[in-house]
This record gives structure tokens, C-alpha cells and sequence, in this order.
DNA sequence: GTCTATACTAGGATAGAC
DNA sequence: GTCTATCCTAGTATAGAC
């Protein structure tokens, strides 16, 4: 078995237990692999498991979430594309985001320079589409930041409330979030 | 050693490390107390620690968040009151809310009920605000939530990104979320 | 590259003395 | 109500055969 079918199995186990949850023997069990094999591809163990993990999602961020909004499309429709990928990534708000499991405890100090690279990259790319349309750098960037904020917080909202309507509704306004008013 | 002297502790153990995280050990050494004397509090255990603990929370809840919103003062002064006490709850966004570390994993369904209970106490009070000044029952309902999500993802976009100004600025702008052109 | 077997540590929990 | 001592399981990690 190859890293490439290892890492989407990793993705599902620390999204759903984070970090601290996951246990070599839970990969074990959803790999099919023996504790020596897993070993044998991630020789440090869980942390490197996490290191590869979050390396594997800031390339998934870039193709999925950032390259939609790279295109020559109109803005708007920038954004409605990739608020569809988002819907689906987190199975319409029922699959968690990794970084709330991978930002606890000492997970934090370990992972939080690799979190904030991805977060950023998508941040970016979301400002440059309102940059695109006339906002300034500054008004860009926070908004960009709230459609983030958005995703985030209604992945949290809807887990604790059990309404999963929340999120469809948050993800269907994005792309008001970043642009009403300047199209 | 009483539960109201220990719960505090309980609190900033669970929503900086989440469940998983904690270990008996860990509260041993941060309360002071051995493994036997938290037993003698906690026959259950971790677990009855955490209900506890969210019971707790419960009513800190409806006394710290939900309480300045149910005065005879100004509607948007209601908000600013409170948007204070959550930045400041929060250590201005440095410290994590319980709901991250206590919705991973097998923890979820254990607490799922007793979160969503007092999430739910929260946004129905923002709600009546919003109601209040004259919003339909549904629009308060999601302006509601929407000021929750801001919260939940101003924490986790502000840690992720390690910038704490982004926390800053979402709760100055709760007010807003839930009133904007309905004054 | 994967397996079985094993070592060791940490975590959860209890018994019984004071 | 708190302590020391102990038990058991789960978790991390490695050795060595195939």
C-alpha cells in the first residue's frame, strides 16, 4: 500500500478524532495495515503521520479550494465554484475541518506553522478575487478572512446544534461575503 | 478541595487540550489533587468530569452571555455588553471554546445533547434581541447564528493564523451581525 | 512491505490506610 | 477527603521472520 491510498485514510481518522484522538491501532484497524507497516512507511510515528497529513491537504487546499478562484471566470462565479467544493470536501458541514483536531493541546505548537501556511494560501486567493473586484487590500483581506471565519464557525455551529442547514446556508453565502457591493 | 474550586480547573484543562487530551494525571498535577482524591469527586471519572463540567458552563452561560442580553437597556447596548465579556472569556481569542475540543471523536455523542443545549440558549437570546428591534422570528434566528459562527470562527481562523487582531475585530463587530439597518 | 511477537510507557480505575 | 500502592488496559514503538 501506497502513501498516496495511506493518506486519504489519515485525513478521515484525525478530521473526525483529532490528534490526540487517533491511535496508532485505530489506523491499523482503518488501514488494514500492522502497527510494523505503518511504521515502516511513517518511521516517527503519529507526528509524522500528521506532518505528511497536513503537507498531502495544503497541496488539496491549493488544487481544490485556490485554483477555482484562479481562473478567468467572472468573480462571482469564482466563488460559487468553490464554495460547491467546500460543501462537498465537508460533506455539507458533516465532516469535521482538520484544524480544529489538530490545533489542541500540544498538537497546536506542532502543526500551527503548517496550518497557518495553507490557511493563508486560501485566504490570499479569496482577498485577490475582491481585489479584483475594487476593494481595497485591506477590505479584501478582511473579508476573505470572513468567508474563512464563515466556513469555520458554521462547521461548529452546526455540530453543536445538529443542523446541518446552517452550513448550507453559511456555504451558499459566501461568495456575499467576500463581494456584496462591488460587483 | 471543592467542585466549585475544581470546575475552573476542569474548564481550562477541556478547552485547551480537548477530551482526548486530558488525562487524570494531568488534572492531578493541575489541581493539586491525586488520582484517588478526583475519583472521590468523580466516581465516574473523566466522563462525569466533563458533564460536570459542561453543566457548569451551562450556567456560566446564562449568567455571563445570556444575562446582559435579557436587561431593559438599549438593544445594541445589550450586544456591546456582551461582545465584552466574550472577548474577554475568551482572553481575546487566546483561549479555545470547550465546544472544539469536546465535539472530536467518541466525545461528541457523549455531550452533543448538553452542548447543543446551551448553544441553543445563547443564539435564541441574541434572537429576541434581534426580534426586538423589530426582525421576523426567522431573519433574528439566523443573525443569531451567524454572530455565533463569527465567534467560533474568529477563534479557530485566529489561532490558525496565530493573528489575534481577526478575533479583535470579529467581536467588535457582533453588534453589527445581529442589527445592521434595523435600528 | 507486511506480519507476529514483544517491550515499555501512559492512562484509567480501585483498594485500603490515615 | 486525601494519600500510597496496585492493577489492568490501551498506546507507542521496536525486533526479527517471511
Amino acid at each position: 500500500m501506497s502513501k498516496q491510498e495511506l493518506l486519504p485514510e489519515l485525513l478521515e481518522l484525525f478530521r473526525q478524532q483529532g490528534y490526540d484522538g487517533v491511535s496508532i491501532a485505530h489506523i491499523s484497524k482503518a488501514t488494514g495495515l500492522g502497527k510494523s507497516s505503518l511504521y515502516h512507511h511513517f518511521p516517527e510515528g503519529k507526528e509524522q503521520m500528521a506532518r505528511e497529513l497536513l503537507e498531502y491537504i495544503h497541496g488539496a487546499v491549493k488544487q481544490h479550494f485556490v485554483a477555482p478562484l484562479k481562473t478567468d471566470k467572472e468573480p462571482r462565479k469564482k466563488l460559487t465554484d468553490m464554495a460547491q467544493v467546500v460543501e462537498s470536501f465537508y460533506d455539507g458541514g458533516r465532516k469535521w475541518c482538520l484544524i480544529d483536531g489538530m490545533t489542541l493541546g500540544e498538537a497546536n505548537s506542532l502543526f500551527q506553522a503548517q496550518i497557518s501556511r495553507s490557511v493563508e494560501a486560501w485566504i490570499q486567493a479569496m482577498a485577490d478575487v475582491a481585489i479584483e473586484c475594487g476593494l481595497s487590500k485591506k477590505m479584501a483581506r478582511e473579508r476573505a478572512e470572513n468567508a474563512l471565519i464563515a466556513i469555520e464557525g458554521g462547521l461548529i455551529v452546526s455540530r453543536a446544534t445538529g443542523n446541518y442547514q446552517i452550513f448550507k446556508r453559511v456555504v451558499r453565502s459566501l461568495p456575499s461575503i467576500v463581494l456584496d457591493g462591488h460587483e
